[in-house]
RNA sequence: GCCGGGAUGGCGGAAUAGGCAGACGCGCGGGACUUAAAAUCCCGUUCUAGAAAUAGAGUGAGGGUUCGAUUCCCUCUCCCGGCACCA
């Protein structure tokens, strides 16, 4: 019997009745389960479409879900929207229309193109961090860092355009001009809110022990903190009472170092312009302004050229007591160490082409392999590595390591320097000239200074304005709202101003998963017991994008959140794992511009929920990049098809199934629940393809075929459920148990292994699994097949891997 | 540049506590069905030589460890992502 699978004729019945009946919604404290929370990044939704790249991860994501429902686990699935930012502001300003608009239209179109994969959310628990409802909480959040003294303002160079009288993003500045109108970009210093991460450090650092991340994942956090001890040591400078405070990670280099170079915006090169000569005046203040026009990577890449201005000051080399030249060069920055690095051209390969460039002394003072002294006259040879340490007196001998300790107690015997900790992570800036954000709760008093509103005022609103294009003067439109920033000082009842800054994006997704605990409570960010039942999150799945800054971000918040006693763990989350992404047929990131784009609206309408589903998980492994295929969607669709009718007409002719379909029928489910429980979602297609072309024309039982829907449910979910009711069974095969799976019973008692002769494969010998080796031995030696091979010499060895595999060596 | 990831047939990929390289799918070639096409089904498909049996080569390049390396170690090349105001 053939039948026809169409899935417009019942994947939206499903959806609508799952939908209804809200079927997957979490209980919170279910009895007697245990509790699963699997969190997606969750979308910012922009633009017209939902990416084909969210497409894949929720659907591979659902997978997990719905298996793990069907093994009994209270699973909490969650989604919701990242929804302030600056594309839905910049499209506003240029449509005239209000983000707010403009966000509920994308959001309504996300909700439905997430619908229609048949995706298992908990709907009940939607979040929006533009609802007021919710940025009341991160505004809260954000007075308690003010109260515990984790908020704080200072100046902050950002990039400023200078017709636009607008600050701009990273993202909106293309080789050094604003995307807009093409203008070059300035640094411009203004007074920015500021949160202290850096109080936190120490502890991101070594929490990362606490979870189950990836180890990429762990090392890119640590790498980015970036915990490092730095030796910080004075100089005088020569014929002034001036000293200079100059950092190393390696002191052990010292005899070695031939110059200092300081960060050209360092505050101390101001105090050092008096001593310089007129003409060297003049360069200085012409590479400051210069460097101020490049982007932080241009300065440290070491592909650009070096440069710098010598200011004809020396100082003092307190440890060698030889004299060194002062550069000023913008390959070194103020956020590096002291801002001021003393230059080591033999040992560090930036020094090497600066010192070259300016003809500097090379120095060598540590041995490469095998005691090398060798000169070090090319970039090739400059030698970055540990060793052991000469031609410098008191640490002569020593190793590169002992020597850094030696030079640690040196500096501070003498006093003239000291072991400092430092980290690679800087203070979050937290202001946006923005209006498309949180507005920041505070309040600026002529007598009171910086006012934080009081709780009861929150959430504070963000008011409708006219257009949302930055000031004349570079504040936030809001600036221009003259009734809404004139307000009253919470505290002495005088005239006050709101502050006009916003928050950035990565506010409200930095507590988002603690607010799916209890997304409705208005009292409080949470329920404790909600919390602490639900808290950590086993499972957050996302971009290799975020695995930085908003990782960082949110554990900082959690674990603030965690010292003030609002969440139950130190950590916000057990695992973190990273998806690939799905690029265009071309290979290349799916663009407008390129014209690569797939719509997934597009691609469910024209090959069903389920196909789209099996195709994504198929495309490749979870973690790796992923090219779109119309042509290999075509062979989902053509398996997909196949495999409904397959079911169905297996049932009408079901019977009595042989101990081999029945054990292939466990063996697939076994293959199926782990495959996706370790992410391993493209071999568990396979495994379903392979199913199928072995065991097609076979009979089944009734209990076999039920169990093989059940398999296909958290993949197909909306073929499943149709067979499940087309076969009789009651509403529905999602609420069935997966099969216990007995492994003792799946292992086979015969298997075939190769016999490999000098290593190559000359045949196969089908044994028992437990043979021994004399047994295969004897097996191998007495078979005709192998003889010709083994005629020729000795039996030298005889390797056998119980299972797997026999090598003779001859 | 620094940090993280990666490179396997014509294509997407499979196989790593070191054990048959190329599962599964696409594409392609051949065949069946059809007046014909589409769809579907069957057979073949790493490369080189050979009618075939078979032989040799082969997992980005080079080296090493091992009875045995896609897997482990060293050196190198290229590609993707992040680099703090895109999210």
């Amino acid at each position: 019997m053939s039948v026809e699978y169409n899935p417009k004729e019942f994947e939206a019945k499903w959806q609508e009745r799952w939908f209804k009946d809200l079927f997957y919604e979490s209980k919170d404290f279910a009895k007697g389960k245990e509790k699963y929370y699997l969190l997606v990044e969750f979308p910012y939704p922009s633009g017209d479409s939902m990416h084909m790249g969210h497409t894949r991860n929720y659907c591979m994501m659902d997978t997990v879900a719905r298996l793990r429902r069907m093994k009994d686990q209270n699973v909490l699935f969650p989604i919701g929207w990242d929804a302030f930012g600056l594309p839905t502001e910049n499209y506003a300003i240029k449509v005239g229309r209000p983000p707010q608009e403009i966000t509920k239209e994308n959001i309504d179109t996300f909700r439905r193109q997430l619908h229609s994969l048949g995706l298992s959310f908990d709907w009940s628990r939607e979040i929006d961090t533009s609802d007021p409802k919710y940025y009341k909480w991160t505004q809260w959040i954000f007075l308690k860092l003010l109260e515990k003294g984790l908020a704080y303002k200072a100046e902050q160079p950002i990039n400023w355009c200078p017709k636009c009288k607008v600050g701009c993003a990273n993202e909106e500045v293309i080789d050094g001009r604003h995307e807009r109108c093409g203008t070059l970009v300035e640094k411009r210093n203004i007074n920015q809110w500021m949160l202290k991460i850096t109080e936190y450090a120490d502890k991101l650092d070594k929490d990362l022990d606490l979870t189950d991340y990836w180890e990429s994942v762990k090392t890119r956090q640590r790498e980015w903190i970036g915990k490092k001890t730095w030796y910080d040591i004075e100089y005088k400078i020569e014929g002034t009472d001036e000293k200079i405070l100059v950092s190393t990670t390696r002191p052990d280099t010292q005899f070695g170092s031939t110059f200092v170079v300081i960060a050209p915006e360092h505050e101390i090169v101001e105090k050092l312009k008096k001593y310089m000569s007129p003409e060297i005046l003049e360069e200085v203040e012409r590479y400051q302004e210069e460097s101020k026009k490049k982007s932080e990577l241009d300065r440290i890449s070491q592909l650009k050229e070096k440069s710098g201005v010598n200011t004809g000051l020396f100082c003092k080399n307190s440890i060698t007591n030889k004299t060194l030249p002062i550069y000023i060069a913008d390959f070194v920055l103020t956020t590096v160490g002291t801002g001021m690095v003393v230059g080591v051209p033999a040992h560090d390969k930036r020094d090497f082409e600066f010192a070259q460039k300016y003809k500097l002394p090379i120095i060598r003072v540590i041995e490469g392999e095998d005691g090398n002294r060798e000169e070090i006259n090319s970039v090739e040879k400059v030698c970055e590595g540990e060793g052991t340490v000469f031609n410098s007196e008191f640490l002569d001998g020593l190793s590169t390591q002992d020597a850094r300790v030696k030079v640690g107690e040196y500096i501070k015997e003498k006093g003239i320097g000291d072991v400092v900790v430092r980290y690679h992570l800087r203070d979050w800036v937290f202001s946006r000239q923005r209006y498309w954000g949180e507005p920041i709760p505070v309040v600026h008093c002529d007598k009171c200074g910086t006012v934080p509103l009081p709780e009861e005022e929150l959430p504070l609103e963000l008011p409708k304005v006219e257009s949302y294009e930055p000031t004349d003067t570079g504040e936030s439109p809001l600036a221009n709202i003259t009734q809404w920033v004139n307000t009253k000082c919470p505290k002495c009842g005088g005239p006050a101003k709101r502050e006009t800054d916003t928050m950035p994006n990565w506010a409200g997704s930095s507590w988002y998963f603690l607010r799916y605990t209890d997304p409705k409570n208005s009292d409080k960010l949470g329920d404790a017991k909600k919390m602490e039942y639900w808290l950590p999150v086993d499972h957050y799945e996302g971009g290799a994008e975020h695995v930085t800054l908003h990782l960082l971000y949110s554990r900082f918040w959690h674990k603030f959140l965690y010292d003030i006693g609002v969440v139950p763990t130190k950590e916000p989350y057990k695992k973190r794992t990273i998806h690939g992404n799905v690029l265009g047929e071309d290979g290349q990131k799916m663009s407008k511009s390129l014209g690569n784009v797939i719509n997934p609206d597009e691609i469910i309408e024209k090959y069903g929920a389920d196909v789209v589903r099996g195709y994504m998980m198929f495309m490749g492994p979870y973690e790796g990049d992923v090219l779109w295929s119309t042509e290999t969607i075509n062979g989902l669709k053509r398996f997909v098809s196949k495999y409904y009718g397959f079911l169905l007409s297996a049932w009408e002719r079901k019977d009595k199934s042989s101990p081999k379909v029945t054990k292939a029928v466990l063996k697939l489910a076994n293959k199926v629940e782990e495959g996706i429980l370790n992410f391993k979602f493209n071999t568990t297609i396979s495994a379903l393809m392979e199913f199928y072309n072995e065991f097609h024309k076979e009979i089944f039982s009734k209990e076999d075929l039920e169990k093989l829907v059940i398999i296909s449910a958290p993949i197909f979910p909306h073929l499943s459920e149709e067979i499940w009711e087309k076969t009789g069974h009651d509403y529905s095969v999602h609420m069935q148990s997966w099969p216990q799976i007995d492994k003792e019973h799946l292992k086979e008692e015969e298997v075939e292994i190769p016999v490999q002769i000098n290593g190559k494969v000359r045949g196969r010998l089908k044994v028992n699994v437990d043979i021994s080796e004399d047994e295969i031995r004897e097996k191998v030696l007495s078979e005709k097949a192998f003889s010709e091979y083994l005629d020729s010499g000795n039996i030298k060895r005889l390797i056998y891997v119980p299972g797997r595999i026999v090598n003779i060596v001859v």
